[in-house]
DNA sequence: GCATTAACCACAG
DNA sequence: CTGTGGTTAATGC
C-alpha cells in the first residue's frame, strides 16, 4: 500500500521555512532525495526501537509523537503540519528514541539524512531555520511539561482541550482525533479521569459533547479551569 | 477525623 | 471502545 511518488519541490506551495532559502541547486539536490507517502489513520510512521532511517516533513494531517514509559505509553506531543520530525534521529542514533504516528490521514515528505545534514553544512540559514524550529519546539515543550506537572486533570484537560480548539482546528467545535484513552496517555491521566473530568464540564456547562465532537461554550471559563485547576 | 483527588477494578452498553 | 459506580490510597484541612 506505499504510495511513494515524486514531485517537484521547488513548485513546492508548502515549503518549510528552511527548505525556503534553498537555491536552485539546492532544491535540485533535494529533490532527488526525498519521496512522499501518506498514511492512513492510526498508521504508524516510525516506531521506537526499530531502525532509523530518514527525516520526516509533516504536509498534512496530524501526528502523535509517544514513547514507551515504565508505567505506559505516554503522548509527548502533538505535530501538525509543516512541521519536521525525526531531526534527533540526525544525531545517528541507531534506533528510534520515540514512536510517530498517524492519528489522521497524513502526508509525509521523506527526506534522506545524509542529505538534510549537507543542506545544513552547506547553507547557514537553512541550518538557523532548523535551529529556530529546534528552539521554539522546545521552549513548547517546556511550556507543556512544567503544566503537565504542577496542574491537576481538571487544568490538564482543560489545557488539551484548549490546545486542540486554538492551536489545531483554530475552531471551538471539532471533533477530538484521539479516543478517550489516547487523550489520557496525553494529558497523563486514565480513561477513566478523562471521561469524568468531560461530563463534569459538560455539567458545568463548559463544554458539549456528542460522542467525539466538542463544542466549547464557556471559553472564559475554560481558561480559568485552565489556570486554576 | 473528614473531604478531595485520582487510580484501579468490574461491569454494561 | 466508553461511561459509570464502588473502592482505595494519598494528601490536605
Amino acid at each position: 500500500m506505499e504510495t511513494i511518488m515524486h514531485y517537484s519541490c521547488e513548485t513546492c506551495p508548502i515549503k518549510s521555512c528552511a527548505v525556503e532559502t534553498l537555491d536552485i541547486e539546492e532544491l535540485l539536490i533535494l529533490q532527488k532525495n526525498c519521496g512522499v507517502r501518506v498514511f492512513k489513520k492510526n498508521e504508524t510512521i516510525f516506531q521506537q526501537g526499530s531502525l532509523t532511517s530518514n527525516i520526516a516533513y509533516i504536509k498534512s494531517g496530524l501526528v502523535k509523537i509517544h514513547k514507551k514509559g515504565p508505567v505506559k505509553d505516554q503522548i509527548l506531543k502533538l505535530i501538525k503540519p509543516l512541521r519536521f520530525i525525526g531531526i534527533p534521529t540526525i544525531l545517528g542514533e541507531r534506533l528510534y528514541q520515540y514512536s510517530a504516528t498517524a492519528i489522521e490521514s497524513t502526508s509525509v515528505c521523506y527526506i534522506d539524512t545524509d542529505i538534510f545534514r549537507m543542506l545544513i553544512l552547506g547553507n547557514g540559514k537553512f541550518g538557523n531555520e532548523i535551529i529556530n524550529e529546534l528552539c521554539k519546539d522546545e521552549i513548547r515543550f517546556f511550556e507543556r511539561s512544567i503544566n503537565q506537572m504542577q496542574k491537576q486533570i481538571h487544568g490538564r484537560l482543560a489545557d488539551a482541550l484548549l490546545f486542540f480548539a486554538n492551536d489545531i482546528f483554530q475552531n471551538d467545535h471539532f471533533r477530538m482525533p484521539l479516543s478517550r484513552s489516547e487523550l489520557g496517555d496525553f494529558i497523563h491521566a486514565t480513561r477513566e479521569s478523562v471521561t469524568r473530568s468531560m461530563t463534569s464540564f459538560k455539567k458545568d456547562g463548559l463544554i458539549e459533547i456528542t460522542g467525539k465532537n466538542i463544542v466549547i461554550l464557556d471559553k472564559p471559563s475554560l481558561m480559568r479551569v485552565s489556570k486554576t485547576g
